[in-house]
DNA sequence: TTCCTTTATTAATCTACATTAATGCACAAC
DNA sequence: GTTGTGCATTAATGTAGATTAATAAAGGAA
């Protein structure tokens, strides 16, 4: 299968375009993000070896993500419409996740946001800068300090 | 096939216990919702009518979500695992939808998700009472009040 | 190594939204 | 009719997290 070699900081995929392949990740790290008006990053999810990265839109709809590479990374390109990606029991743990997250966003706070992401993945939390996190908790770099420092005073 | 009728405000479905349906409305309106440690209830989504609910959970776990009816309702039970459930692009669909709103949540203001959502869900936003909306969109019924006379006054 | 850019931290100030509480209103039960 | 009971609104106050700005530390490029 065909592979593509992607190194630290370059984009796969910007918003806006069309793009009709989705990545499985085969070595490295990945992120997908929006821009919004006020060109700041939020970090929909990271993708590390073994996992899918792409965007959800029906394939002839531009994207609505940018994907790029945290670490250098080998992906192997899937089309969208491959029967690969059609595994519904897949699809339907994705649903849950993200109906997770979205339960979290909506009543848990920043640190409760945090300490649920290290646990859940502490090997993504390893190897992004915390800025990344605080992206993709939706709070700023400066607040992930701050609410860190209160947890260890207690 | 076999239908449930359900009273305005009867409990479909509880958090925690196990439920191995999902529910294709027929008729009325519904709503899943989770409550936090708190006491506090946060919508996940509403169901008019042909829309799907449920809980998007491996069928042998305990649900994470409470149903209930917002309307008098007709819904037809569906098991879990049946092939009617296994449609891949209505899964991509769904997965899209809840990328949107992560995307949103993190990234706009109480304002901005209240006029998208009145704005993708007319039909919805004149049949639930504002604070169920202001539940859906992450804020307070005062909140939503006040955003909205803001709005106003400009 | 030096230089430069990115990242993390801290503090001061600001703001969106939460909390609390009071008021008025609609609608259903009696 | 009257009496709830739940809903929407308003206002006063509180607070989590944003913004701005400064400093320091860490990593990359030359």
């Amino acid at each position: 299968m065909k592979r593509i070699e992607v190194k630290k900081g370059q984009i796969l995929q910007r918003a806006d375009y069309l793009n009709k392949k989705v990545y499985q990740v085969e070595s490295g790290l990945l992120r997908s993000y929006s821009i919004d008006e006020n060109g700041k990053e939020h970090i929909f999810m990271f993708a590390p070896e073994n996992w899918l990265i792409g965007d959800g839109v029906p394939k002839d709809e531009p994207c609505q993500l940018f994907i790029d590479a945290i670490e250098d990374s080998v992906v192997i390109p899937i089309e969208r419409d491959s029967p690969l990606l059609s595994d519904s029991k897949k699809l339907i743990r994705r649903v849950e996740v993200l109906k997770n997250r979205i339960i979290k966003l909506m009543s848990a706070s920043a640190i409760e946001r945090y300490e649920d992401f290290i646990e859940t993945y502490p090997n993504i939390a390893q190897r992004v800068p915390q800025k990344m996190i605080a992206s993709y908790l939706g709070i700023t770099p400066e607040a992930l300090s701050t609410v860190k420092r209160n947890r260890l005073k207690k």
